[in-house]
DNA sequence: TTTTATACCTACGTGATGTAGTATAAATAT
DNA sequence: ATATTTATACTACATCACGTAGGTATAAAA
């Protein structure tokens, strides 16, 4: 049941959002000017905060860019995603993912449309099958 | 991004399972020896404050039955891994379905017989459709 | 009557998280 | 040249969830 990847907080996602939509790679200001963009009002130094315990989590890494800094993503958002629900699929479903997509079948999420719709995409991408 | 349902920690998971297993009621008594036959070690008080934490949670409710209590799951085993799945699809993939199982596929974690298993589920229990 | 089982209340250490102050150095504006 | 702004590093602190369990009361059982 243990966890081998990091579990981003909310602040930390919002962060990595931004990283991830800038190429992997921001300086600081910029991270500045998309956060205002978003109506988030941080302190610089909290956001400084959340960049240190992203390299500390080794989300990111930080790479000296003459005095600045370059942020830049050690992962990316698709390997977060999965990774994020791997997680979530061992933890609360023991690893099931029949008994993941019958729920959410059941709760009424998803329609007959989408189902086939699924069905050729795995036509596309799933060759290796379990 | 509010939840608006009890995510509930590991310990008090164990705790609930065995309530679940037990047609959603037990006594103290049934409590120990069901931990004990699973090898897990809590001091009794220790087993106490999980209780009392999930009553506080709203997910259990403690009945007087005579000098000993009753604990009553106040939510089913079911309702709880739905509402928790409704929680992760809605942070982590914004409510997209479909997003959430392609990544599925994509991970090789459903075979194509899998799938094909799980369109005829859906004829029988998805008649709602989007 | 002494032990045991159950319950209620309170407490404490730890780690995650949000938040930010201080110090410093470099860049820029006046 | 000096003052100010900007970026960075380091440190700190309050809050909360969680695991853990002690103290105490009480009622039932031995």
């Amino acid at each position: 049941m243990n966890k081998n990847f990091q579990l981003l907080s909310e602040s930390e996602m919002e962060v990595m959002k931004i990283i991830w939509a800038n190429n992997d790679s921001v300086l600081f200001s910029k991270l500045l000017s998309e956060l205002e963009s978003k109506q988030i009002k941080w302190k610089p130094n909290t956001i400084l905060t959340f960049l240190s315990r992203l390299s500390k989590k080794g989300v990111i890494t930080i790479q000296k860019n003459g005095r600045l800094n370059n942020y830049i993503a050690l992962i990316s958002e698709n390997c977060y995603l999965e990774q994020q629900t791997k997680y979530f699929l061992e933890n609360v479903y023991g690893g099931d993912t029949k008994s993941l997509i019958s729920t959410l079948i059941k709760s009424d999420n998803i329609s007959y449309e989408d189902f086939e719709e699924l069905k050729s995409f795995w036509n596309r991408d799933g060759e290796s099958g379990k």
